[in-house]
DNA sequence: TGAAAAAACGAACGGTCGTGCTATATTCGA
DNA sequence: TCGAATATAGCACGACCGTTCGTTTTTTCA
């Protein structure tokens, strides 16, 4: 790897965990510059406008969740294991990490769902992929029988992520201590409701 | 009401609508000002900082909230009907009127779960709150005898606030048509499992 | 109606923003 | 190792940020 994709790869690292705090908005490029030790003008000359890093950093993001959350998951033998294996990561990552401290997807979710352009639409089929990815798991398990036949897989998937932004909502903004007792619940009773 | 107050409720209900779309702190006194056709000073005036304007701007998004959504509920009988009452006018809320596009509280969520001070402590108290009123509700099914008597109020108030997060966000980012109807899928579900 | 009070204005401040440009420093292949 | 390619720095730009201050306009009430 070359010196400048080295630090390119470096910018974006940085990139990621600061805009999980501030967005993609309101990430900055002096900000970011200095916290590299990097002088502004070298730090953009890796991008053609801050646009660009922004969808780079997306797509580092995008990247770093299907490694962490999905991958994971699919190692797990097909039906209720390997969703159960999904959720947990799935929390996990919501949880953070110490690179994001917060799940990155909720923040920009709230930050481009009426802010159109680039940024806004690879998001936006970033996490339609993610409900796909869900109900493509979910899918396994009707596979096994473990599932009834009848489920509906979209539906699941929009309460199984219900239940991550609701968990997100609990731990981090309210620092409620039961927030992961009671996502654990809820998936139970949707896995429940959803057996044969 | 006097000629300073008229004008410093304007400037709120105008910011308000704004920053749903661009949050709290990407709200920016000049743009509010032209919009309003008035001087950035003469703007600032009515307000000690911007931090003072955006806790006015939460306070009366609260109101708000509590205007059309809470209230209304309890007009409704006690029990199912109200609780059905409030995940309505919830859902109506979410969904956005002219003046917020946008629900306000998901997006300051993300905005400052990682920003300590004022506003978030305001917001948290509002949405500590809010599960508190969901839970209240809810506790009306009980007493009512429609729901179970060991019915988790708690957990009962995570999902419902859940489904309504995800409901934005199948809504707003993703478009989706069937947002709704997932919606009320999945709250229909909530309220059989807790039916006696 | 006139004087005191309140409200709005205009200009300016020090900062920071994203983005160009040119020049220097560093990396890398021949 | 030298020359070309690449990477970084330095500086400046116009725009906008929140905030302050002194002045002017408008409202308010006796």
């Amino acid at each position: 790897m070359s010196k400048g994709e080295q630090t390119r790869q470096q910018i974006i690292s940085r990139a990621l965990s600061l805009s999980s705090e501030v967005g993609l908005e309101g990430l900055s490029l002096g900000n970011l510059a200095s916290e590299l030790k990097l002088s502004k003008s070298g730090l953009f000359a890796h991008f053609k406008s801050k646009e660009a890093l922004q969808l780079d950093v997306l797509q580092a993001a995008c990247e770093l969740f299907a490694r962490d959350v999905v991958k994971p998951s699919l190692a797990q033998p097909r039906g209720l294991r390997r969703l159960r294996s999904l959720f947990d990561h799935y929390i996990a990552w919501v949880r953070g990490s110490s690179k994001t401290r917060t799940c990155i997807f909720m923040g920009l979710s709230q930050e481009y769902d009426d802010r159109p352009g680039p940024v806004r639409d690879a998001l936006a089929k970033s996490q339609f992929d993610w409900q796909a990815s869900v109900a493509r798991v979910a899918a396994t398990a009707v596979e096994t029988g473990e599932f009834r036949k009848d489920v509906d897989l979209q539906q699941f998937a929009f309460e199984f992520t219900g239940i991550g932004m609701i968990f997100q909502q609990f731990s981090k903004l309210l620092q409620d201590k039961q927030a992961e007792r009671h996502a654990y619940a809820a998936f139970e009773a949707l896995m429940t409701r959803s057996r044969r």
